[in-house]
DNA sequence: GCTTGTGATGACCGATCGGTCAATACAGGT
DNA sequence: ACCTGTATTGACCGATCGGTCATCACAAGC
């Protein structure tokens, strides 16, 4: 093999691997790892089987590539917090940034949810390692918070499974959402009104004071407007 | 046939199919429709695949059961209520019956979850239908407790999703949540612990008064009997 | 023009899928 | 003993599963 063309990595490569992730998001999403085929998978990407398995090497392959990009996309939003952050604005970012993740890749959410619900068998260590550990910090800062008199005393790690799951319903469960809500998808304006709605029961509820008094590099998180 | 034996359902009939169905409901649930194979179902239930057509007729006839059980399972504990009742205490009652049904179901819990994910093949008219004039009904009633500033002026609708996301979490992520919380289950005080953080936020959030720590009828402010 | 490495794919493999069926066992009524 | 309807199950069916492989197309280097 010449090292001119060994070491580079054709475009069309990469955006026929591009078009097969896409794929396979969308059928493993709905379907589970072991309800996915190969074939449906090809079918939608356009492509005969043999070239999923020539481009993935296999469909457990495909399947842990996916959720290692969930991973990174996931990671890359996990912003540093201290415990002399304003709660406010770390929590009201927390629970916008999830909104968003969820719509920016329904797919990949679905895919991580249908891998916890078939009991992590991929997912295990990661779930009781790296993702522990990120809750831990996490934890032990909310907890300052908590005793520096900042917002109740309420359990961290309840906290952060409320903001994941009230925020991330809305994704995996878009089914059954737009199906009571007699839309196909959420609106833009849903999205702004579901935001706002969580940011005001759980700020609220949590006893956190208003946004932080230097709020100038958040645009949208001054929108809160419902008081009693 | 005789009709003697005929109207007569064999204890032994029932047991069987008790097996069945606990055995379907969690392969099903762990790896939906189009994972879950007969072949898992019969070993799991101790029988030879054939017996599983026999008494079920179609892996399909066998999920719509499943389905349809926890349906019912649902709606049993769908109590009533009218905008003169207590705001904190039918909240308050939401919030832990559906804590209890989690817990109690969890398979066929996660049966549900799993059916949304894969987009309600078979459950989309049940949620564009009975289930969505629940909600609808629901919503009106506390659009009044709005109205008549019981609370906040909170969405209904993301209200009601708020709660159910909230609590299912803990019976469909119980993969995730026992692997961050390192235990292998969780136990009855962690839910006890949830229900209370949970009934202290979003009531809270809501703008609406505590009502008793117990779940047992009201004893401070407004003793009113909601119950029929 | 021949070689060589990469991309592409139909044909095929054994295993498993949902489902059918015939054979068998068995209990109750006559 | 015989008949009849139910229960049980191994064997089998065509389809599909994930995966392999031989073959072919084609562009680059000699």
């Amino acid at each position: 093999m010449t090292a001119v063309t060994a070491t580079y990595e054709s475009p069309s490569r990469e955006r026929i691997e591009a078009s097969i992730l896409v794929a396979a998001e969308e059928v493993f999403s709905q379907h589970g790892y072991r309800g996915a085929s190969l074939q449906m998978i090809a079918d939608r990407a356009g492509l005969p089987k043999a070239n999923i398995l020539y481009y993935m090497g296999s469909k457990q392959a495909l399947y842990v590539r996916l959720l290692n990009r969930m991973m990174r996309r996931w990671n890359e939003v996990l912003e540093d917090i201290t415990p002399d952050s304003d709660p406010a604005t770390v929590l009201s970012d927390f629970i916008r940034t999830k909104m968003v993740l969820g719509q920016r890749y329904p797919e990949g959410s679905k895919l991580f949810a249908a891998e916890i619900l078939a009991g992590a068998p991929f997912l295990g260590d990661y779930l009781g390692g790296e993702l522990r550990d990120w809750v831990a910090s996490r934890a032990a800062i909310i907890h300052q918070w908590s005793a520096q008199g900042k917002m109740d005393a309420v359990d961290p790690r309840w906290l952060i499974f409320l903001i994941w799951s009230s925020t991330q319903h809305y994704t995996e469960y878009s089914a059954q959402v737009s199906g009571i809500l007699g839309r196909d998808a959420l609106t833009e304006d849903d999205l702004e009104s579901i935001s706002t709605f969580l940011e005001h029961v759980i700020l609220k509820g949590c006893g956190v004071t208003a946004p932080a008094p230097n709020s100038a590099p958040k645009s949208s998180a001054d929108a809160h407007s419902v008081e009693k």
